[in-house]
RNA sequence: GCCGACAUAGCGUAAUUGGUAGCGCAACUGACUUGUAAUCAGUAGGUUGGGGGUUCGAUUCCCUCUGUCGGCACCA
């Protein structure tokens, strides 16, 4: 998908774009008062107050023609260099630039403004010639927005649009958009069986139907079983506890209003548990360890519940209730950057034995102006950054730094990828904490004798199984590999009369080597049955006629190809196992 | 949660100014006996998301609740 703010000549035509379209929303609506117009990564907006007055579809339609006059008139658009002081008189009439105007420094920033025709906007640029250029563009979507992103500020009108040099690359994007609608998780979700939702059970709960339970299943033996063979010990542990619990570890201070209620029962208060690592602490002090024992690593498909904002509910990718894939190292301080890139390695492994290649890692540190949200000791803090800056160098990946995204226990190493319809998302995450072993009072005996607290590496590969499941629909567009595939090989026997028989030996000895296989004998023509195979995706179709009868062959059709292939059932039986082994 | 839009059979959709619901796919029944993305015919399926109001009459207008979608905010 296209980057616009990446892509330095998109990012400028845009920009400028966003600059037409304020120019006719001031032309509809004078009294409009404008925030900011940027350029982001799927295009551009500007945030626009309209006093009382919200944006409808029949309001995009006028801003669109209004947009095409100004292009058609073809002004062009000229820089002017002005003072602080010049710029505070010039948009004395507009509070939103005026505020943007006080926190600008002369000595830092040049103030500079873009004029064309009878529209003038504080900006740093650069634009393109004229707005000639930006003809090509679309309005895609709009909504209300909080004033410098706070709940507490006014909600401005937010418009979205892109632009592109040419019509050709306009419609090509616009169709893409379009695309990226079939492979949404929720849809392929309800085509392939996957899972449903009910209002009487509740929203952002979601349910897995068998052929999701399959997927779900095998990608929960598979994580464990990598687990497992780097010494990780599973352990089952109850989805909810004591509020003491939570009280103690600090995530009740932090996250309450994300926790559902709690629940009084025979004088102790309980709640549903939001994350697992005080259950996997107490597990770590159930007994005495010395240095000797670490690392330890405790791992769990653990389930918990959320109190997400009902407006953040999304499919299974957002939901109140999930299993994370997590585990919990506890490991001593000289052990950190081993465990760490232990971790890491483990990520790049699975992601590449699965065939994912989009993706980006972002480092995320605490904001050192936050005093609130983050563990107060700067030298913990900067210690554990460091630590992750330098293996993260050390193995050669490349990551951005974000700051501010940090946990409020330490920093993390996250795994973003976007999904095909909405905001990019974390899948894997990595966590550095020194913080939690020491509110658990957790330690080990070192070898003095003497008592140490242990670091704990939070993380998890999958992030939750639910999100992960949405995610790889969408990287599949719903053709899950075989490995994955509910039903792995469908047999169409041509004629029941005469080929059944056969089909019916074929589907034993598949089922014999444990394939998930069906048999489609219904009286049907060929081709009906084959269509049904093709869209429920199934990786492997089965042709069985009267030519595969005599030659005691079989004959496939793989996903996404139209070609047929004729092999005896030996070799069939290993091309499969063999696609299965290679996550294909 | 906030701003807005939407909600018609399992899924996708239609209904002119308000006159009490059609269609396609799927399902079911029968015929056809089939060679790689749809054989033909028939049947059944709806308190138009729930509740309330306006009206002689509401899928249509108003209120409310629930849910979904697009953003915003949030994301241990």
């Amino acid at each position: 998908m296209i980057n616009f703010k990446e892509d330095e000549k998109l990012n400028k035509l845009n920009h400028s774009c966003a600059h037409m379209m304020a120019q006719a929303i001031k032309h509809l609506w004078p009294d409009a008062k404008f925030w900011v117009g940027p350029v982001v990564e799927t295009g551009f907006y500007y945030d626009v107050d309209l006093g009382e007055k919200v944006i409808t579809d029949a309001d995009i339609e006028a801003i669109t023609k209004e947009m095409k006059k100004i292009s058609k008139d073809g002004k062009r658009i000229v820089r002017h260099e002005i003072s602080k002081s010049e710029a505070l008189e010039q948009f004395k009439d507009d509070p939103y630039k005026l505020d943007l105007i006080e926190r600008m420094d002369e000595s830092e920033v040049t103030i500079s403004t873009y004029t064309q025709g009878d529209f003038t906007d504080l900006c740093r640029g650069p634009h393109v010639e004229t707005v000639k250029e930006c003809k090509n563009f679309k309005l895609i979507k709009f909504s209300g927005a909080y004033w410098k992103g706070d709940v507490n500020n006014k909600v401005l009108q937010r418009i979205y649009g892109v632009c592109f040099p040419t019509e050709e690359e306009l419609l090509n994007y616009l169709e893409e958009l379009e695309e990226a609608k079939n492979r949404d998780h929720r849809k392929l979700g309800r085509e392939l069986g996957i899972f449903t939702t009910n209002d009487l059970v509740g929203k952002g709960l979601p349910m897995y139907l068998p052929n999701g339970y399959i997927v779900w299943e095998t990608l929960e033996n598979y994580i464990k079983g990598k687990e497992r063979k780097l010494g990780y010990q599973h352990v089952l542990t109850p989805p909810l506890g004591n509020v003491e619990l939570y009280k103690t570890s600090g995530h009740w201070d932090h996250y309450q209003e994300n926790m559902f209620p709690k629940m009084e029962v025979e004088g102790e208060e309980f709640v549903l548990r939001p994350m697992n690592c005080p259950h996997h602490m107490m597990i770590y002090a159930d007994s005495i360890h010395s240095y000797r024992d670490l690392p330890i690593r405790i791992g769990e498909i653990a389930r918990d519940c959320r109190f997400e904002a009902s407006g953040a509910l999304k499919g299974i990718e957002r939901v109140r209730t999930f299993c994370q894939n997590d585990a919990h190292l506890f490991v001593t301080s000289e052990q950190i950057e081993s465990e760490f890139a232990s971790v890491v390695h483990l990520i790049l492994e699975v992601y590449k034995e699965l065939h994912i290649t989009n993706y980006h890692f972002e480092l995320s540190l605490r904001d050192p102006e936050d005093k609130v949200k983050y563990y107060p000791d700067d030298s913990m803090w900067n210690m554990a950054e460091n630590t992750l800056r330098s293996v993260l160098d050390e193995i050669g990946i490349t990551y951005v730094e974000k700051i501010g995204e940090a946990a409020f226990y330490g920093p993390k190493l996250d795994v973003q990828v976007r999904p095909a319809v909405g905001n990019e998302y974390t899948l894997s995450t990595c966590q550095l904490d020194f913080c939690l072993p020491m509110k658990f009072n957790l330690t080990y005996v070192d070898k003095d004798g003497s008592k140490k607290t242990p670091v704990v590496l939070h993380r998890a590969v999958f992030g939750s199984i639910d999100r992960f499941i949405a995610y790889y629909l969408e990287e599949t567009k719903g053709a899950l590999p075989t490995w994955l595939a509910p039903v792995q090989v469908n047999i169409l026997p041509v004629n029941n009369a005469y080929h059944l028989e056969y089909a019916k030996e074929v589907y034993e000895i598949l089922s014999k080597e444990n394939f998930r296989v069906e048999l489609d004998s219904r009286e049907e023509k060929v081709g009906y049955r084959m269509r049904e195979s093709v869209i429920r995706k199934i990786p492997f179709t089965l042709v069985l006629g009267q030519k595969e009868v005599d030659e005691k062959a079989i004959s496939y059709r793989l996903h996404g190809s139209d070609a047929t292939t004729t092999v005896s059932l030996e070799e069939f039986v290993a091309l499969i196992k063999d696609t299965i082994l290679n996550k294909k």
